[in-house]
DNA sequence: GGTCAATGGTGCGCTGCATATACCTTCGCG
DNA sequence: CGCGAAGGTATATGCAGCGCACCATTGACC
């Protein structure tokens, strides 16, 4: 009786109540979180991997479906296994090249951005009252490498990555880090095949100087606000060359 | 060579690409969807569910795993089913009491509290920039509602919630209120066993109605400013009676 | 008052993911 | 030169989720 005549408009909660139900596989999101482990440069060039039977411990998962995904990241030509005493899975050292965008991550842009601001400003707010200083040293060093890096995209971007990852760490809330670990993810998967001219970059750094003066500052409103401010550009870039802008 | 050797302090980024994978199963996510959604009052006692045979669509889930979600909701006491034409699954008039938090709840409860200030502040910002009038007058009303309540915690409690959500869906973006509903449902199991006397409540409503001066406004920045203060009232009151006090 | 259709309730077999376990292959280090 | 640490392979088992067919109940409609 109180459900609604088939068809009829319902009330916007009911859309997400009862919205589908879909859970990602352990093989795909071991696939994916290595994956963009590896496409952000968390794991670089290079690095190798805990040994499968340790890894698969790690994951809380079996080594069969850790071997899954493993073997789909090799054949994509992300990591490499070595046999033998001394060997073990390698991040390849030169990465692949990186997909053109996905139609579902183009479709869902959006939607992705205002994921990110939410987090962000979150972590702004809290880094703001909780970062300790030797948190916030190795965010200096980051700032000053963009610095001399805005004719180098790919070497901005991923100083770009860990600055805001590791402002996430500074927040010591686990759960942030990982939604901000996605999120920079998600932008990558956007950012990485469009042209930065380097005042953008330039600007895009101040605003991380900024940042790190607001947050010593203790000073949660202005950090927030400027973090609003940096996520405004680059969402700004993103309007004027993906379709589907809405507004 | 990369990997550091065992047990030595690792970065903190490892501790996110290699924390645990646990996969929810369908079955749980639909019993935690339908199960926060009763008790947040998005379905309201009275309400009918759709049809077994139209939800287990919607969900995209088979019927068989839907009804395990179904049974043990009315196992619970917080749904009852009615066999024949006519009938269909019905939330109980008069909710099973409430259990009290459960140790892993309270154990994350600062986590829980971290990524609602995110989504929140996010919220804040964007329905500043997107909010129509026709989504923000409703709002008023619970606004409204909210004056009358401050004696009766549930009631209040149920339209805060309405609020909060409502404020999402006015953002246009269903992730955004897919992640308030969670966040909502998260604070609620910490909240609900926790005396609120009216100054807190009404103080808090005062600034409910601050938030839609500043969105109707426009002003973004104060917006996110009085929905910090707003978070920050919740947080006290916690802190102070939860256990885990991180500083 | 009888029929029928919409609803919840039940049972069964199939498929595929994930796990656990054991064993093989390679190869550097001592 | 062999031990041990690493990746590579094979197989059996459990179980979640699905799809389907069918039963039981009961109000609505003619």
């Amino acid at each position: 009786m109180s459900t609604q005549t088939p068809d009829s408009p319902e009330l916007p909660s009911f859309e997400t109540v009862f919205a589908p139900v879909r859970s990602q596989t352990a093989f795909e999101e071991t696939l994916e979180r290595l994956g963009t482990a590896i496409k952000l440069g968390l794991l670089a060039p290079g690095a190798r991997l805990p040994a499968e039977r340790e890894l698969c411990t790690r994951l809380e998962i079996s080594r069969s479906t850790l071997r899954q995904a493993l073997t789909a990241l090799a054949q994509s030509g992300h990591l490499h296994a070595v046999r033998g005493r001394g060997g073990g899975t390698f991040v390849t050292e030169r990465p692949p090249p990186r997909d053109p965008p996905s139609r579902a991550v183009l479709a869902s842009w959006h939607e992705a951005c205002d994921v990110r601001l939410g987090v962000e400003l979150g972590i702004a707010a809290l880094a703001a009252g909780r970062a300790k200083d030797h948190e916030l040293a190795p965010l200096d060093e980051l700032v000053g490498a963009m610095d001399d890096m805005a004719e180098d995209f790919a070497g901005y971007r991923q100083a770009d990555v860990r600055f805001h990852i590791g402002l996430a760490e500074a927040t010591h809330s686990p759960r942030l880090v990982a939604l901000a670990t996605e999120a920079q993810g998600q932008m990558t998967d956007l950012i990485s095949h469009i042209a930065h001219p380097p005042e953008v970059l330039d600007h895009a750094n101040a605003q991380h100087a900024q940042l790190l003066t607001r947050i010593r500052a203790r000073d949660a409103d202005g950090a927030v606000r400027v973090m609003a401010e940096h996520l405004r550009g680059t969402e700004l870039v993103l309007a004027g060359l993906l379709p589907g802008a809405r507004d």
